[in-house]
RNA sequence: AGCGGAGUAGCUCAGGUGGCAGAGCAAACGACUCAUAAUCGUUGUGUCGCGGGUUCGACUCCCGCCUCCGCUACCA
């Protein structure tokens, strides 16, 4: 009788292990790390999921023209290529599920046996177009039509219509259902766009889909006919139950979690499989009498020179290239503050060069460099006791805890954009305040000794409320400033401390100990792109 | 074709319910010197996709058109 659902529960889609992985799984993932670490910094217990998708024919047929087994093929690319983005972007997910784990095709098999004794599987047949070469089922709008024939566009060979036995899953049932379960719950598909495109495709009409292919070998095998393979997608979206442990006897760890977490509170996922997520994902989980996920937010895509990118055309940017270069907190910082989140946008060398440098270095960087430069020069590297406030300190008061409400409001609803925005307010706040008060002159005087402490202070609190409130976004960078500050031996552990306490003045006691130390965001190289 | 989104300063984009066009960056000039040649201030620029209409007045409403993109299921 372990209380229900206690804490925050979000996934990236599972990334199709035959990819190669680029900027934009790598923007999904980021996004995903950062609304989940603003969620622990909340003080919520935290459950974030990442993985790999690694069954169906392209994987299997890949991993043959490379002379390997399906799971070797599998093992070899999550190892060299999936798992290092996450430490290339600096992901901090709780569990990575992997389609092919043992796990995951239990889960997979107990919830289809379960699925088929409600009755919501039956048998039936499939028939369409079939490409021979290809081995596989085409779209009829896929096909070329030459001289009254089709073809298949890889091959140019005509294609044949093929009837194949499957296992179909009664979609169709469930139209209603998912209609009003969206009219009662307008909020759980975002942004409303979004929303929109559900719900106009569900009132079109819903037909029953086949779950299972005959002609595949690399997947799930169907518990009660070991000849099929559950169809890729209706095997890949259980991943989000599976890798919580559903179908793990209750008092189990694994049950226990699966309690705890369950329903999901964000999937996170990209506007071209939405479909997937926000039509026959839910229509599965009614049908085994699981309950629906919260949200799914559909963000948008990163374009490069106005376009989508592409492979073919050579616009898919490694992670690690732009990591390489700004590092791994800018890249955070520069795709979840450049672009509206939920909306596409577009990515440009110049455009993150000129944002690095403008709001990064030059705005923040600068303001902890400064500001620990003054410290240690006027009062030997220890943050002073303030006097009384100004009204000019107090502007600065009120603005720090305005933008740690702002920002809490902002990312809480996955709008990381203007959550940004709100905090770099406080930057170029305190910025404008050192310049205006002008503490250099200050301390050509003796007697106003206590002012330039005051002054100096006030600076030094902006800046521990501004990296516990970017810490989400920049976890690196803003452990320097906090180690600058010396606010690790004073107030403790950066990822420890609470947003709702972010905004409180006053927090960083005078005593710290400061040391400037490097620059926390380096001057790019002019040479480089 | 139907539905939905977009077309606003050099660039990226804001602009519920109509009332003198905005921000950031870039550019120019000035101030300052604690700082990563940094920071702060000042300044300009726009036929708000095109053509009509409603209105005292439209970027904002209506009609038509052009361009780009997405969705319109068993592709992942």
């Amino acid at each position: 009788m372990s209380s229900a659902k206690d804490s925050f529960y979000l996934s990236t889609p599972i990334y199709y292990v035959n990819d190669a992985p680029h900027i934009g799984h790598a923007y999904t993932t980021t996004a995903g790390d950062v609304l989940t670490r603003w969620h622990r910094q909340k003080g919520e217990k935290v459950w974030f999921l990442t993985g790999t998708d690694e069954h169906g024919t392209k994987v299997q047929r890949t991993a043959e023209s490379n002379d390997f087994k399906p799971q070797d093929w599998a093992d070899k690319l999550v190892s060299e290529a999936w798992l290092p983005v996450l430490k290339t972007i600096n992901a901090a997910n709780d569990d990575f599920i992997r389609t092919t784990s043992a796990k995951h095709k239990k889960g997979v098999q107990a919830f289809w046996e379960n699925v088929k004794a409600n009755g919501a599987v039956y048998e039936g047949s499939y028939e369409g177009p079939y490409c021979v070469g290809c081995e596989e089922f085409k779209l009829p709008g896929d096909l070329l039509k030459v001289n009254g024939q089709e073809l298949c566009p890889i091959h140019s060979k005509p294609v044949e219509m093929l009837k194949e036995k499957n296992w179909f899953f009664k979609l169709k049932q469930y139209q209603q259902p998912l209609i009003d379960h969206y009219t009662k719950h307008p909020e759980s598909i975002q942004p409303q766009s979004a929303y929109n495109e559900v719900m106009a495709f569900l009132k079109q009409g819903l037909e029953d889909i086949s779950m299972s292919r005959s002609a595949v070998s690399w997947g799930i095998p169907l518990p009660w006919d070991e000849k099929q393979v559950v169809y890729v997608w209706f095997d890949a979206l259980l991943n989000y139950i599976t890798a919580a442990g559903y179908g793990a006897p209750e008092d189990s760890a694994e049950g226990k979690l699966f309690k705890s977490v369950w329903p999901i509170d964000v999937h996170l996922v990209g506007k071209d499989i939405l479909r997937f997520h926000a039509v026959y994902w839910p229509a599965m989980l009614m049908a085994a009498n699981v309950k629906l996920p919260k949200c799914v937010f559909a963000h948008g895509w990163l374009l490069v020179g106005g376009e989508k990118m592409s492979k073919t055309k050579l616009t898919g940017i490694a992670p690690s290239l732009i990591v390489d270069y700004v590092g791994a907190d800018a890249f955070r910082y520069y795709f979840l503050s450049a672009i509206r989140f939920g909306q596409d946008g577009s990515f440009s060398w110049e455009d993150l060069t000129a944002r690095y440098t403008s709001e990064l270095a030059n705005g923040l960087g600068n303001l902890a460099s400064r500001e620990a430069a003054m410290i240690e020069k006027y009062f030997d590297g220890i943050v002073p006791q303030p006097g009384k406030l100004t009204a000019a300190d107090q502007v600065l008061v009120e603005g720090i805890k305005k933008a740690a409400i702002d920002a809490d409001e902002f990312i809480t609803k996955l709008d990381f954009s203007e959550g940004i925005n709100a905090i770099r307010n406080v930057v170029d706040a305190a910025n404008l305040y050192v310049t205006e008060q002008e503490p250099w002159k200050i301390a050509k005087d003796e007697a106003n000794k206590e002012r330039l402490a005051t002054v100096l202070y006030c600076v030094a609190e902006s800046l521990r409320a501004i990296a516990v409130l970017y810490h989400a976004i920049m976890p690196e960078s803003t452990t320097k400033i906090w180690n600058i500050l010396g606010a690790n031996e004073s107030i403790g552990d950066i990822s420890k401390q609470l947003i709702s306490n972010a905004g409180t003045w006053g927090i960083l006691p005078a005593g710290s100990k400061v040391n400037k130390g490097e620059a926390v965001f380096p001057r790019l190289a002019e040479d480089e792109q």
